[in-house]
DNA sequence: TTTAGCACTCTAGGGCTTAGAGTGCTGATC
DNA sequence: GATCAGCACTCTAAGCCCTAGAGTGCTAAA
């Protein structure tokens, strides 16, 4: 629907755009070695494209740069997507096949995606409530201490150390620790936790103050892994002063007050993980006029065949989609390989 | 070793420029009521204080801003530091009290902290490689995983579910456990890891396959106890755009390049761990001209008589030291209680 | 000792001017 | 008919000048 010369004058508009961030003069197109044309042709070129909406002039007598419809005709039919090398993986696993549990693996895989495409990352995080407790156990510390712990979907744990109001023995520790395990194990944690609670009130009565003191740890424990948990995390913002198109003060301040509410950009990640594969929003399609100058590249990441939640990056609309969107793809995918081990 | 007046009027002129965070003039302090002179009069007293290095004009018809020396002065000698009311206390301690480990913990108290000051927080973590192993354990899942459960210092532990390269039975993993506990138990996790590595080679030989994996197992966890933490993590950064004096991008930047090297700040804080209670740095004193507009309070936080760490603020020079070096106190303070817990 | 008065200094901001970058259009050329 | 040199035109960024206003230090009177 383009033809060849448009094609490649707007290619070559991008590349140039995307590199120095200054908008791109005719005659800066005609030097170029693959174009070949007089910057008189490469005007008419121009006034064309513009008037189509993919590029414009910030005023009379400067260059163009691409408007929002431009960026996103660029994404979905000029720009190739080329796998970032076998290095590029190796170094990303090894830098987060450290990382303990799950929650510290999502922060990793986001902390080296904001590294690696120096811009902001986030992650929408698995939804806690819908987890399954897989096991529970009591060990035993000292007198009155024990380490109330916790596996969740076979890839999860999570421990707290916990004081007990009076002294135990372990024989009654593990009698709770299979009543609870009887009665939780293989619920999600809503599930569990209803049932906890509903047990309390019975126990109560009963005065079986040991019983008591745990199921309430355990409750804690696991109240906390449903609530405390952020709904995503915003890594590397700082970066963002890297690019002088966001580098107002002021709209900075703006957008990373949009990362803190969350409301605003929750709703763009859900629809991240309706989809399959690697997304790009670009300015306003970001869901608010905040991000006017920003992109959002996502991906969902999942878990033999269940989404557990979303990565991506944030960056201004000009950033180098064909590297960024491949690194992207490629971080998630060792996540989800990270994930399943 | 300042008279009456000339204690009231730097005083005064602290109190306005803290709050407006511009020049004050003769005018605006001769208005105040508990002032009451002229402005031609404290316009010599201004002189004064200028000679004596405490204030200073950014330009001649501008008026006086504190100097550094002004700042420590009025911190040493001027300023009155009273407790923060019990609310305060409380919601602190409620907004940390359901943090499930030691890291958490830590990151916690440097987010409200961050929260409750407007500012960026830091917290120095505690040296890990001194950490003393009180207890391991490992859990089987299922026919090939278990969960390596390592207890240190019986407030924080650590656990990571391993996939073992073959089957294994509870009794094995009971022994090695034994093994495990009877030798590295009370050892601190550097000597606890020296001898794992001497043992895996001793154990290469011998070919227990179950042993070997178990052992380099934990020995991987323990390696990540000690090495992944960083030496220190910054909190709320993005905080300090709101504040004019840093606003200018490239000094944020340089700031955050500061926070992230960390060599820098590292110095100050180990500095600011030998000494008991809250330390300020102004400027310069924070080690380095990137500070120039900055000051940091510090105060280390301490279990059972040893000091862990430090917990701290960085911010505009222009803080309001007499509402945020209690509140550094009262917070670190809190920490250390639920940290004993 | 205090203060009114005054001459002086410096900045922030508005208005003016200009160099330069880039455009669209026209008419000549292949 | 496509290409392009040439030209008149537009707009910005940056430098310069000027002024209002804020604030000072000093002097001399109360």
């Amino acid at each position: 629907m383009l033809n060849d010369r448009y094609q490649l004058l707007f290619r070559s508009l991008m590349g140039l755009y995307l590199n120095e961030g200054k908008p791109v003069g005719s005659t800066a197109l005609a030097k170029l070695p693959e174009v070949g044309l007089s910057s008189a042709t490469v005007r008419n070129v121009m006034a064309d494209l513009e008037r189509m909406g993919l590029i414009k002039a910030p005023h009379t007598s400067a260059g163009r740069i691409p408007t929002q419809k431009g960026y996103r005709f660029f994404v979905d039919s000029i720009a190739t997507f080329n796998l970032p090398n076998d290095d590029y993986a190796t170094s990303v696993r090894s830098a987060l096949e450290n990382d303990l549990n799950q929650d510290a693996l999502l922060q990793g895989a986001s902390r080296v995606l904001s590294g690696v495409t120096g811009m902001a990352s986030l992650v929408l995080m698995p939804k806690k409530e819908s987890e399954v407790l897989k096991y529970i156990d009591f060990i035993p510390l000292s007198e009155s201490r024990i380490l109330v712990l916790l596996v969740f979907n076979d890839r999860d744990a999570q421990n707290r150390i916990v004081e007990l109001d009076r002294p135990f023995n372990a024989d009654e520790l593990q009698k709770v620790a299979r009543f609870l395990n009887e009665y939780c194990g293989g619920k999600t944690l809503d599930q569990a936790r209803e049932f906890l609670v509903s047990r309390m009130s019975q126990i109560r009565e009963s005065a079986n103050e040991l019983m008591m003191s745990v199921i309430s740890a355990t409750d804690r424990v696991l109240q906390n892994q449903v609530q405390q948990t952020l709904p995503f995390l915003v890594m590397g913002k700082t970066k963002l002063l890297n690019y002088q198109e966001l580098a107002d003060s002021e709209k900075l301040k703006a957008l990373f007050q949009a990362f803190d509410q969350h409301n605003n950009i929750l709703g763009l990640l859900d629809k991240s993980m309706q989809a399959k594969g690697v997304q790009v929003f670009i300015g306003n399609e970001c869901g608010s006029d905040i991000y006017q100058d920003c992109s959002i590249v996502t991906r969902p990441y999942e878990v033999e065949g269940e989404i557990l939640g979303v990565l991506g990056v944030v960056g201004p609309s000009r950033m180098d989609y064909q590297k960024v969107v491949p690194k992207v793809d490629v971080t998630a995918k060792i996540l989800e390989s990270l994930l399943k081990k």
